[in-house]
DNA sequence: AGGCTACCGTACCAATGGGTACGGTGCAAG
DNA sequence: CTTGCACCGTACCCATTGGTACGGTAGCCT
């Protein structure tokens, strides 16, 4: 394999601009709006090779939102090392600062949108995005319990508790359009908050 | 007035009997799929007065949320006496019985939807809905804290909480359709949790 | 050079559905 | 009985958009 290090194996730089493009739209315009021939034009394509490529609407967006996500998990489970203090309150702004972007709205809204008439793109998000990030968070917590310094029982609620105390409805009030996506020192507030709340519920000390 | 005691002022029921078709096509079909043409059938009604009446199909479901909302919100809020420990456990199991209905998955698809082309639905929701229980059970958190039964700051982020370790992502996860509604022994399993950590948190004793 | 492949741009097709117009009917007031 | 109003049912208009067809072109292989 000639490939470079750590990409992944064969992508077509293409295809990627296309991708990004695809969710340079549903960004900005929302899933329902987001025509197929405002992509190809702006990708500098055509329709044909749209379809072509990726057969119908509904599948390009299916792999615009796989990628994405497989994309924010990564960034998000960047340095899961350390004493639950402080990975905790890492962990919750980066979690709290990812689902403010315009990016995870637009594609939840999407998931939702769409969940009455086909469930595929709300279970590729859990499959590509929550699913894994809770295995990797209860992994660790589960670690630190051994290490004796939390206690719970099931580290799947334990892991729902803190994302709760975290997150509270905002998510939720987000994509409504209710409250505008959290600012920086909000952001801030709660993974503080909900790391010192979790603590209480769980730490041992 | 000549109404009964508790009725709304002057609700024409063929009014209602309207709103009320619409929101089970609604439900049935998702906001996307719901066509004018469906509801005047099933109301045997024709399109003409449905527009006569509510101007277009935004207006109409503007107006079938507000009403859902408000009727979800008054069952809601049914006996908010007594101990924090019974409270928090019976508003907890009414809250997530109303968030796992058909009724309230198909409101919030709708909302979110329909957000990124207007916040109208999402704002009518969030007054109807969200405000007003969260005003009522913050009020009663005061006063328990008056009481001298709880402990905290701030009431309203105490409420978050109490919500977030109650429902975690469990909402957005059923919106998007990454699982199924919540079932009874999950509701009931869920409220007594949500109560016992956040009195653990907030109580006193 | 010749031809093949991939792709661009655009025109086209068909379905859908919001919104309007209109003729017909039942009912209530005068 | 007559008039008129509210409403039903249906036909219609028209904009949008997913999806297809096709002609033209640029680059690559032989």
């Amino acid at each position: 394999m000639s490939n470079p290090p750590d990409s992944e194996p064969e992508i077509d730089p293409r295809r990627l601009e296309i991708l990004g493009v695809a969710m340079e739209i549903l960004r900005e315009q929302g899933y329902a709006k987001t025509t197929m021939l405002a992509v190809a034009k702006r990708a500098r394509a055509s329709k044909e090779t749209l379809y072509a490529w990726f057969g119908n609407k509904q599948r390009l967006f299916d792999e615009v939102i796989r990628a994405k996500a497989d994309r924010m998990n990564r960034d998000l489970l960047a340095g899961l090392d350390g004493a639950p203090a402080v990975v905790l309150r890492r962990f919750g702004e980066n979690l709290l600062t990812l689902l403010s972007s315009d990016d995870s709205i637009a594609i939840n809204r999407a998931a939702i949108a769409e969940a009455p008439r086909d469930p595929a793109f709300g279970q590729a998000l859990a499959a590509h995005g929550r699913q894994r990030t809770g295995a990797l968070m209860i992994r660790y917590l589960e670690g630190q319990r051994d290490a004796g310094r939390l206690t719970f029982e099931d580290p799947a609620r334990a892991f729902e508790s803190f994302v709760g105390l975290l997150v509270g409805d905002a998510q939720v009030r987000m994509l409504t359009g209710a409250i505008p996506p959290l600012g920086a020192e909000e952001i801030a507030a709660r993974a503080e908050r909900a790391t010192v709340l979790f603590l209480r519920l769980y730490g041992n000390s």
